[in-house]
RNA sequence: UGGCCUAUAGUAUAAUGGUAGUACGACAGAUUUUGGUUCUGUUUGUCUAGGUUCGAAUCCUGGUAGGCCAACCA
């Protein structure tokens, strides 16, 4: 698979720093805020962080940046832990920034007592009026002019509890006329009573990002810190702390983040559609969180061929959902089991086979791996077979049921047409056709070429189950692009239930996780929510590639 | 109207001053008891105008286009 590739500009940057003894071996990390599920988009990161780690012989942290409290659950600990696990990945320490709580506030009262901090009584409004324009320059307030004794005295009855939320806060002195708006005076603690999911009550005043997120990487002595583009202008004040602190100098290095064709890719959109109802929950298999694809049956291998494959660059970039769907079918080509199973059932009668006869037929379970060996179908005169692979009136290239055609019947025998009924409405109820006995599969001696081959389900033996067939959750190819509201371009039929489609028996013991291929209809799994032991229900994780749909809509 | 980042086939990505390549897609064909898989072939590209150089996708300058920055979010 990993057949040797040229190296993106990280890799580059590594390999340079190695060479020349900048560091001695690589440490990166993965820095969540545990405040949402992880998407598709955080996968890319993993596998970056993760995948740089192994590739160099270096570790890879986990870390949580858990600095504001009123935002962040264990729950979402707990399941982008679950989800890197999955990924594949294992990190070398678990690792949270308020776990650092203390020593970032050393780092505050050292900036103090140097003058190159000050606490602020000013409201966020006159802050924000006072850093300026892109194009004005800023100004500072009196409070600037507090002396080191007196911030550090305010400093600590902040920490102390004395003051009310939104108060104080103790800001960076840093340069008003900055053209990068990021030091112009930018705050690095506010106050917050609010309980934290690990410190509790200990705190009530929290470091802001750019306070917690480089110094966390020199406590853990990150080599390379690698994030996404918007944190470009933040790599100004990442440098300037690192050096006024005199700490271990973590290099910060930016790469642009995935967008994919067909969904939205931030938290607070992805949580707007969990709130307001346009899909059932994070993990809904529409959604483009790695639990929804869990969910829906891509495989973790999948998504890292996936994320290896788009590389990492600076450039913007929006990335066809196809792509992602290719890897997800070339891994399951390889590994799901074949099963027959009848989404839109129509009867096919055999009027040459006797009654109440029934024949066992071996089938493959996966031809692309002969070692999986074979399974018994049952073949009988009833069967279900697919609605759209019957035709009244065929054209030459139709290669199906119509009146008077040939098909095989995968595994089984070749079958001529010889009728069909209807009911009152003109909906087709049945279609006839005799088997040609010296067809059998295996020992053809019929000397006669069926063009097609089409699945089927033995009817008294089929069983029953729910199947919901997906569809990409927008219309749109970037929704977040588009004029107004993104959720005014979700696709309405994103979802389809196909309350009882007919399938093999032995596919009531399936669990989720393991996939089928459905044959011609494409690769399902078990559903982890829906699915009981009475009432199976499938997803259908992607669609085979159907050169017959684009032949058909060609005219 | 400031600063920063970016610009290579339809979409991504490589070529690190020296033959513009790879994957997906599209198109055509072969194989096929899945109109799947596999195999073969074809197609399409360096944003623009200058400059440096024997030689520029690559370096420089201007332009154009897109993105980011004025949260007590990360």
């Amino acid at each position: 698979m990993s057949e040797e590739r040229s190296l993106n500009f990280i890799e580059d940057i590594i390999e340079r720093d190695l060479k020349e003894g900048r560091v001695k071996s690589i440490l990166t990390r993965f820095p969540p805020e545990p405040n949402g599920y992880l998407h598709i988009g955080h996968a890319k990161s993993i596998c970056l962080n993760f995948g740089l780690g192994i590739k160099y012989g270096g570790k890879t942290n986990l870390r949580f940046d858990d600095t504001n409290p009123v935002t962040e659950e264990t729950e979402y600990v707990e399941s982008i832990k679950a989800d890197v696990r999955w990924l594949g990945f294992e990190w070398a320490n678990e690792f949270y920034a308020s776990d650092y709580f203390e020593q970032l506030y050393g780092y505050a009262e050292k900036l103090i007592e140097r003058g190159l901090a000050y606490v602020d009584d000013s409201t966020s409004e006159e802050i924000a009026e006072q850093k300026g324009t892109p194009t004005q320059p800023g100004r500072r307030n009196n409070y600037a002019e507090r002396t080191p004794e007196e911030n550090l005295q305010l400093f600590r009855e902040m920490r102390a509890g004395t003051y009310p939320d939104g108060s104080k806060v103790l800001r960076i002195k840093g340069d008003m006329s900055s053209p990068n708006m990021l030091m112009r005076d930018p705050i690095i603690y506010r106050i917050k009573h609010a309980h934290h999911h690990r410190t509790g009550d200990a705190w009530c005043i929290y470091p802001m990002y750019d306070f917690a997120h480089g110094q966390s990487d020199s406590i853990e002595g990150i080599t390379h810190s690698i994030c996404t583009l918007e944190f470009v202008p933040h790599r100004e004040l990442y440098d300037w702390l690192i050096e006024k602190l005199e700490i271990f100098p973590s290099r910060q290095y930016e790469f642009a983040r995935l967008n994919m064709t067909y969904t939205v890719m931030s938290k607070r959109k992805l949580l707007q559609l969990v709130n307001e109802g346009n899909v059932e929950s994070w993990d809904d298999p529409r959604m483009p969180t790695i639990s929804g694809m869990r969910r829906r049956g891509y495989t973790a291998k999948s998504i890292r061929d996936f994320c290896d494959r788009i590389g990492v660059a600076k450039r913007e970039n929006l990335i066809d959902l196809g792509l992602l769907e290719f890897f997800v079918r070339e891994d399951l080509n390889k590994t799901a089991l074949r099963r027959m199973a009848v989404l839109d059932p129509v009867k096919l009668i055999i009027t040459n086979y006797e009654e109440n006869k029934y024949e066992l037929l071996p089938s493959e379970n996966n031809p692309e791996m002969p070692e999986k060996g074979e399974r018994m179908l049952h073949f009988g005169r009833e069967l279900w077979i697919e609605r759209e692979d019957f035709m009244e009136e065929a054209s030459k290239k139709w290669f199906r049921l119509a009146p008077g055609s040939v098909v095989r019947l995968k595994s089984a025998y070749i079958v001529r047409c010889t009728g069909f009924e209807k009911d009152e409405s003109g909906k087709l109820t049945t279609v006839m056709a005799e088997y040609i006995p010296e067809s059998k599969s295996g020992s053809d001696t019929s000397g006669i070429h069926a063009k097609g081959t089409i699945h089927w389900i033995s009817a008294p033996h089929a069983v029953t189950a729910e199947v919901r067939l997906y569809d990409r959750l927008f219309r749109v190819e970037d929704p977040s692009s588009e004029e107004g509201d993104f959720k005014s371009y979700i696709n309405p039929d994103s979802l389809q239930i196909i309350s009882k489609a007919y399938m093999e028996p032995d596919l009531l013991s399936a669990v989720p996780g393991v996939p089928y291929q459905f044959l011609r209809k494409g690769y399902f799994v078990l559903d982890s929510v829906h699915s009981k032991e009475n009432h199976l229900v499938f997803n259908r994780t992607v669609t085979l590639k159907d050169t017959w749909a684009k032949e058909a809509k060609k005219g």
